[in-house]
DNA sequence: GTCTATATGAAGATAGAC
DNA sequence: GTCTATCTTCATATAGAC
């Protein structure tokens, strides 16, 4: 059993090394991050970093379950929990797609797609406690609206997937696959409206 | 102006290398690839490697390039023309699903989604020969049925895309991130089959 | 615990014989 | 064109003084 503890000196900095191989690893992948890169930025030695951390993989390891975590308690913290269903779904909506957009989003989503085959543990991970926990959350709204008779019963985990989809669709896959151009505000809007536009068609009552 | 040769030996000892080449960047990444790992399973000398590309970017974008010209040709290259509108797009949805799971198709949306930092071009050159034409076809196919009172009359690339994005949904996800578990059978034509009918009760007529 | 210095190995790339 | 042998660089990881 561990207990919550004021953080002590060694706590912070770890937490600071924890910080440094973050933007290390989003701005250049695994491999491509040094050790000695890192130690330079946190203003330290090689020798320290293995002090706190046994090798590389560790270091990889606690980074990404810190990011997951913190990810995870960024997501929806706020929105509307009443209004018309239409206007509650664009707020989702937005709220989801902007979120994907951020270059943190980006950036662990790049890492985890890349780094999965070296570390198998780090999918699954990732999965519970990103998008899992987020299609979840979709689920209990939509099933919400479902019982007060807004939209049309049936399985909420998967209408929370369309609906992800949908709201993603276009913008999304662009940034992903490195497509330069960035979307206009206007296509934004329109993504988002037509995203719920379909999904209300799809799924009224 | 180039014209189509009868393949030389130095040109299938350069598909040989490609070759190799491919299977070790998709099973391994770009950075964990060793040009003497190459130049082994080629069963020649790092020096030969050398003859053939400049350096190992070079071969990287090489390797790429035939990657996205072959994916490109396999796609969509047969599909029933007539019947019914809901027996096309199951085609239609089942195909692209199996196509994206397969470990070429993963294999070499990982490469892309890894290395379009370190090579900013990669990206576009990937979408335009790959999600570009797909969704183009797509999107012809829905126009088709639109013209033919199938479908209601809306942006087909944008209603390409719902589709697409439904299609693959869940399952495509799960893979990518690297959750582990396969799905089965009944899954795959669940989900296939709850795409198609989302699809067609937001954009009936 | 933290540093400097270094051991050790592997990578990309090249030189030069054949 | 292809090989063997090698150069150079830079990575992970460790040893040992303070």
């Amino acid at each position: 059993m561990s207990v919550a503890h004021a953080p002590s000196r060694r706590d912070e900095r770890r937490e600071t090394i924890l910080d440094v191989a973050q933007a290390c690893f989003l701005d250049q992948g695994f491999a491509a991050t040094s050790m000695s890169t890192i130690a330079a930025k946190v203003g330290g030695s090689k020798g320290t970093l293995y002090n706190y951390f046994k090798n590389k993989e560790e270091l990889f390891a606690a980074m990404m379950q810190r990011m997951c975590r913190e990810l995870q308690e960024n997501l929806f913290d706020v929105g509307p929990q009443s209004g018309d269903v239409e206007a509650r779904l664009t707020h989702f909506a937005r709220a989801f797609l902007e979120h994907l957009m951020t270059p943190e989003t980006q950036g662990v989503q790049r890492l985890v797609i890349s780094e999965v085959g070296r570390f198998p543990e780090l999918g699954q991970v990732f999965y519970d406690c990103g998008p899992k926990v987020v299609l979840g959350r979709i689920g209990d709204v939509l099933k919400e609206m479902m019982d007060a008779g807004s939209l049309r019963r049936t399985d909420p985990l998967v209408a929370a997937q369309h609906f992800k989809d949908m709201a993603i669709s276009g913008i999304y896959w662009e940034r992903i696959w490195g497509v330069t151009s960035d979307p206009t505000p206007a296509e934004f809007d329109a993504q988002v409206e037509r995203a719920v536009e379909t999904f209300l068609r799809a799924y009224a009552p």
